[in-house]
DNA sequence: GCAATCATACATTCATGTATGTATAATCAA
DNA sequence: TTGATTATACATACATGAATGTATGATTGC
């Protein structure tokens, strides 16, 4: 019983980065076997194998799924033209939360991601990668707030530098929270307010403004 | 050259402490082996298994160090009898902050805890009574936030259960970004400047208001 | 016929746990 | 005080299992 057309073996493929998804978030990346992949998928190692190099590359596949998608998003927000760039990333954040609460790949993923592996040399580039990403999704958002203080939407004298370190740390925070206790709240719902009041507040609090 | 003294054993012990902490936090718990923790402090595997069970029993030791002296902490704030509880809260999460960037096993151990290890059950034990610290933790900023509102520091239609799970996550997020980063902002000053912020944006924002 | 798509078999490495050895400190008897 | 005894604090050696990577085999589409 050997699948030969390539449609069949895209499928096993699949399969293979589907059952990746649930034991990686069962047992936690390194504590799961190439076997455990396997026999949960209903193969063997062979297959993983034939269409993998290693686990880091399966693991780094299982990524992809979930990162190629989700950067369309970002890059399709238009950053600089657009009237109120704060509404614009509260969108975006928005977006994020309601696929990673409706999409189950979104959600075992970024819980993978989160709580389930070790972020150390051992995943090879997957880390250097992982800093660049978080190096441009730093300059973005650094943009994004800038943006927002030339058009007079925040204070003049915000700092912009505590601003970003702020947003990056809680809508991110949010989500990591989430992923542990999913019935703690509506991430969608709730999330969304949070960082809708986090916006608001920084207008008001004088504590995101430049040190005297 | 065998060690006798129950001080030099201790001495050693410790030493396996802090070598774990400094291994676990390079290579990742999982992919450290005994005989890595073992080489690193000079020793063999051997003593290892003397002063401890197993790796999960060395890392739970290892957390003790940092966990006993900070329920200390959070258990010698009184909290009910306060007059400001939210001012409390903060100067508690101050002393965190402050803790975490000038004591290296504060520091380091909350870095293996937040990126460098899986939460998962092969840890044993650890992952359980995890769940219970939060527990009792967001028990406890349940109470603190609900007294603030008893005691009309924040609105009476204040949204508790959403201001903790924001609370919980905007704290964790801070410190967890930081020590990914620990060159991106001041984790002492701004990290407490953040949540002032946040603390002050409680009574400001309608966001934080119950849903009609 | 060949090449793709797996399954199977095998060799190697490696971490773990335990068993044993050993030298010294602590304890105690005389 | 001293010598013998015992438990301590490791080091060393060994057995086991398990995961990996590769090599080879088998089957089928093209």
């Amino acid at each position: 019983m050997v699948r030969k057309t390539r449609e069949a073996a895209l499928e096993t493929r699949n399969a293979l980065l589907d059952t990746a998804e649930l034991v990686f978030s069962e047992k936690g990346v390194s504590a799961t076997t190439l076997a455990d992949i396997a026999s949960a998928a209903g193969v063997t190692r062979g297959a993983i194998y034939w269409h993998f190099k290693n686990k880091a590359d399966l693991f780094d596949a299982m990524c992809d799924r979930v990162r190629l998608p989700l950067e369309e998003i970002t890059a399709a927000s238009a950053e600089d033209e657009v009237a109120d760039p704060l509404a614009a990333l509260l969108g975006n954040l928005e977006y994020l939360y309601h696929k990673v609460t409706t999409d189950e790949h979104f959600y075992r993923v970024f819980d993978v991601l989160f709580n389930k592996c070790e972020f150390v040399d051992s995943l090879g580039p997957i880390v250097e990668r992982d800093t660049r990403v978080r190096e441009q999704f730093r300059l973005r958002i650094q943009r994004i707030f800038s943006n927002a203080v030339q058009r007079g939407l925040l204070p003049a004298d915000t700092d912009v530098a505590l601003v970003v370190n702020a947003y990056m740390a809680y809508s991110k925070g949010i989500l990591r929270n989430w992923l542990l206790e999913p019935g703690a709240f509506d991430l969608h719902r709730d999330g969304t307010r949070m960082v809708a009041a986090f916006m608001e507040s920084l207008r008001t609090s004088d504590a995101f403004r430049q040190l005297g």
